[in-house]
DNA sequence: CAATGTGAAGACCTTCACAGCC
DNA sequence: GGCTGTGAAGGTCTTCACATTG
């Protein structure tokens, strides 16, 4: 009866698949099959149908599933049906790439203000906007109605941060520090850490150099898109 | 008898611990217990014991874990007593900002080259390197010895740089294109989306907010660090 | 007959709880 | 006494395989 709900593992990897028929519908095709779609996302067929039918939706038998229902459904599931708006703290050279990165606004993100403390940068503009002071935060969150929080600052300053973020009532965080943030409960936080990725990475091109070797034991790729 | 697989949750783990860890011992911290660890990491303790027991590491029973015994275990499981070159492709927006990000360098990964195709681009300087033309790349990989390939290219030139990669050698890539990459099974890929992390955020906000609203059904939070 | 939707099986990961050791 | 290391239990996610249906 309740909108049933998503595994987490459904649910990061719909936006993969919305990216995808986006593709498709740009390049006129109406319908898809879950072997179609999995090709194009680097997932199995499987996978696609266990996610796809995890949010009720309709293929069709003999047919696939309808590229433009299934856009829709998709971003109904995962929100996008409205329009968030999203504020980026720190405002050094992640976080100018962020502040001018266009796949946000294409998929209906709007920053609404980049926030920083150092008073050299208050005030100077990046990508249209003006770099606000991060004492404003509470007030922007208020009148902008900011939903998601980006951090993009040094680790040492992106507990504050976010204590702040949440003291302002932003309930999302997306933290690209390299610190590991303590926030309440109630409050979703996501990690990017770039050198962590590369540390993993570094991981599998080491065990596989061994095994090239003859070292033996390893397995294959680990990847899939 | 071989260096035992680590399984693949604990090794997206362990660059956490090992930041976590050099953060101690540049306290002075000799010794750590798995609870200790677990809270500054943000998981739990029985999950820092067996990712640890994971890689024959020697705890001590009523003390802990030797602060710096630990971090050369880690490193070592990671590939990391080596030095890994990479090289950037794309020094758009997102490929500048990495080119500059000081990150890389404190955790041993040196950018040996930064690549484009733009004519604009190629011959100007970006954080003391020269960007070259992507032609270049199979010359660099080899005199340079470059292990990854980091691509930070527009969605569209995404494959074609990964081909090249991939001929020229390199077994691992991160791909921060907001594309789905089709490579050997040999090659390690794992991908940065920034947009898919709002969208996956978007989700949970909109659950959130609908269950503050009395609508039931969903759980706690899903972050951790 | 092509392709979905899904029970069932299997792999993987996490959590529990406690024996064992310093 | 305190803390590790680990079997066992419990979840979650993935894969399989096939009955079902347009």
């Amino acid at each position: 009866m309740n909108p049933r709900p998503v595994p987490d593992a459904t649910v990061s990897r719909l936006p993969l698949y919305l990216r995808v028929l986006a593709e498709l519908a740009g390049a006129g095709e109406t319908t898809v099959s879950s072997d179609e779609l999995a090709e194009a996302a680097g997932v199995t067929s499987a996978k696609v149908r266990k996610d796809l039918s995890a949010l009720g939706s309709y293929g069709t038998r003999g047919i696939g599933y309808d590229v433009s229902q299934l856009i829709d459904e998709i971003r109904s599931t995962l929100g996008l049906t409205e329009h968030w708006s999203i504020l980026i703290a720190g405002v050094g050279n992640l976080g100018q790439a962020l502040a001018r990165y266009k796949g946000f606004a294409e998929r209906g993100f709007r920053v609404a203000a980049l926030l920083d403390v150092d008073p050299t940068k208050v005030g100077t503009h990046v990508a249209d906007l003006t770099v606000r002071h991060l004492d404003e935060l509470p007030d922007i969150v208020r009148t902008e109605g900011v939903a998601i929080g980006v951090i993009a600052t040094p680790a040492a300053a992106a507990q504050d941060v976010a204590d702040r973020m949440v003291g302002a009532g932003i309930r999302s965080i997306l933290n690209f520090a390299p610190a590991s943030l303590a926030v309440p409960e109630a409050v979703t936080i996501r990690k990017v850490d770039l050198a962590i990725e590369l540390q993993i990475l570094s991981y599998y091109e080491q065990r596989d150099a061994l095994r090239d070797l003859g070292g033996g034991s390893g397995a294959g790729a680990i990847g899939g898109s």
